[in-house]
DNA sequence: TCCTCCGATATAGGATCATGCATCACTCAA
DNA sequence: TTGAGTGATGCATGATCCTATATCGGAGGA
């Protein structure tokens, strides 16, 4: 329950997974145990504060009162910069990252069917895995790979993998397009992508 | 306690006071009692994360997620939109002025000790400050700061800061309470100062 | 004066947070 | 297979949140 908190809740758990932290790890970091971070990120219960606080240090983050006015304008700004900040640790190499993800793609087509997104999502990262990416466009990938785990099973998964194939195409198009391109992120430190 | 969320409860207060909701008019729009609400206020105790929200969204305000690198640039924004446009008395010495008495008070309640009236002082400052005060209203400010900085060492200060912080009380109700009806509050709630 | 509103405080009881274990099923690498 | 890591789950205990209700002193306004 408790609707009000859901979405920054899931914010910190997509941003910890996307850092490659553990939940032992973050909660040797923030002080808490590893059976409360996973009830709370799971929904079970309600934390307080002062717990949601010290989960969001641990994870480089600072929870801010906004005027509701200005609220556009803050996403905008933080989805502009795409916080190429995470270096904390790296749980995995890249490749064996992207060795994961394409297992699990080929595991969803053989469960729920072969679908036009989930080809262009295994092209891509095949696509992907032999480019240099840099730490942004790596981030980002961490990112919907990490989303891609978390929802696989849903009933809802349907358009999530082909939001998370557009994203993962728009990358590789302004790689292969030609170097600059804008850091044209559609990144995940904002609007809630789950979900019923 | 709880050194984190201190300040984002002192925020939500001054939000509150700005706007001239009591706590009981707080309580009913967020859902929670009253005395829930001057605990937290107070310190005594610590809300859950969903009440915290609770209040935030009654007050207009959203708590956001912020990457630490960004917190500057978010704080710029907001700082920048905190007031709003209408007419101010150009260059902002009001402002500066406040400031300045706000650090007097701060430095007597640190040699002097703290004590209600000056408590009230800086409670009654803070709400005037994010007020929009015509040109009467300002004089009347200036004259009780310019008595505060002139009596703030003088063996007969306690009886004149209860004075200056009876006078600062007495405009801000009168402002509060919509006695004078003119331009008002930066931060405009709506006025529903109804309570049981 | 009487009345209202303010915030702070007290009490009691029920709900839930939070810890500290332990354990489970799962995935992966050696 | 073995060992290590992941997140989810169970359970007992203690802490504290949160409500509901009532009261208090202080500050106006009628």
């Amino acid at each position: 329950m408790a609707y009000q908190s859901e979405r920054l809740i899931a914010q910190t758990r997509e941003v910890r997974e996307a850092s490659g932290v553990s939940q032992r790890a973050l909660s040797k970091r923030a002080g808490l145990t590893q059976s409360h971070i996973s009830q709370i990120e799971s929904g079970k219960m309600e934390p307080g504060l002062s717990s949601f606080i010290d989960i969001t240090r641990a994870l480089d983050l600072e929870l801010m009162l906004v005027p509701k006015k200005l609220v556009p304008a803050v996403l905008g700004l933080v989805k502009a910069q795409a916080t190429p900040n995470m270096h904390i640790h790296a749980g995995q190499p890249n490749d064996k990252r992207f060795a994961r993800a394409e297992r699990l793609v080929k595991k969803m087509k053989e469960l729920y069917g072969s679908s036009a997104d989930l080809d262009r999502v295994e092209d891509t990262l095949r696509f992907l895995r032999r480019v240099n990416l840099n730490d942004q466009e790596m981030q980002l990938v961490r990112e919907l790979i990490a989303r891609l785990e978390r929802y696989q099973a849903s009933d809802q998964a349907a358009p999530i993998v082909r939001d998370i194939a557009q994203n993962l195409q728009r990358l590789r198009n302004s790689i292969a397009h030609g170097g600059s391109a804008e850091p044209r992120a559609a990144y995940s430190l904002d609007e809630g992508d789950d979900d019923a």
